[in-house]
DNA sequence: CGGCTTCTTGAAAAGTATCAAATATAGTGG
DNA sequence: CCACTATATTTGATACTTTTCAAGAAGCCG
């Protein structure tokens, strides 16, 4: 449905792209992105994240495939970057190395203390949502912050009783199996 | 000891630089290099590492300042970068970019599983050295496997018992504190 | 409705952190 | 050159957190 080269919108929980497929570099313009380094016969394991603003898959630039798999945590818009398509301009690329390593230290920084501070800084990394604070699935929360599902399951839950969070944002049932075939 | 603009060499656990300071980007030639966030009146936290080929520092190219706080983890000898002076090409620029997103993937991986397994992840993320294999020190394997000093310690412990780590490295003891009046 | 998946909760087990104390090392000063 | 001091490392015992295992509740889709 999406056509490469315009904005796409991506719903939370689809394959954005895949690693060691061809492609072009996006913007996140809102929405969240995991990226799991996944490789032939390797199992995916979490590996960064991208939230609005982040560029993502611009290894293509310099070797034509992705890198990474590349998934929707939240409904995502993507823009084709660089916005004027061609090669970046050097500032620009610096901006965004210096941004990917901001990114990553906020990632890492998941990954310390306990539980439900990871939780929290979790939610606070992907910002503000407007009115609906849908989630992630806990499977990726729980990778992403290195927990179990149970583990944040339970941390959500102590942030409803708190009043940290709403007391109840919609469950989620089964997911639309997206396969192409 | 160190001038800019020509090859540095910095003893394991000394400060590379500082952030907020202005400077210059350097490859990591040999050895590896911590960066932690540390900003005024926050503690420094672990960011991110840097091993042998790795860039660091290039936010200077933008801010002129560094971003992290640098530190050696083992003996390191750093040259400027890039190497001809002046601005980077774009393609070195996207190289310097994929492989830091790379190098990230592998620091959060070293915060997944159990303790012996993280510790042994870092050991060989560090590079297969020479002849002598002095480890950084167990505060600094702590901080990057979101361990503690102890448990490290006994997962070392656990390495040269079975054989995976030559019985004894040397110990360190009193360290040489490198005041700057 | 039936089947499938995710989410939630409980109880027990495992792993790590914490606290405390002993040992080792390098630099310092006599 | 040697004792002395400050710090790092190691090891042990215990407390705490998280994982694991299990079962039930809830939502989505055909």
């Amino acid at each position: 449905m999406n056509k490469a080269g315009q904005t796409q919108t991506h719903p939370a929980g689809s394959r954005i792209y895949s690693a060691g497929k061809p492609g072009q570099a996006w913007r996140v313009v809102s929405g969240a992105v995991r990226l799991d380094r996944s490789g032939p016969g390797v199992e995916p394991m979490f590996a960064n994240l991208a939230v609005e603003g982040d560029i993502i898959g611009a290894e293509t630039l310099l070797f034509q495939r992705y890198t990474f798999d590349a998934t929707a945590l939240a409904d995502c818009v993507l823009s084709p970057w660089p916005e004027g398509g061609g090669a970046p301009a050097g500032e620009s690329l610096l901006a965004v190395l210096t941004a990917s390593e901001t990114r990553a230290a906020d990632v890492v920084a998941l990954r310390c203390g306990q539980a439900l501070e990871r939780v929290k800084r979790l939610i606070a990394l992907l910002g503000p949502r407007p009115d609906a604070p849908a989630l992630p699935s806990r499977r990726d929360m729980a990778d992403i912050t290195a927990l179990t599902t149970e583990t944040v399951s339970r941390c959500i839950s102590a942030l409803r009783r708190t009043g940290m969070l709403p007391p109840d944002g919609q469950r989620r049932g089964r997911p639309q199996l997206s396969h192409q075939p």
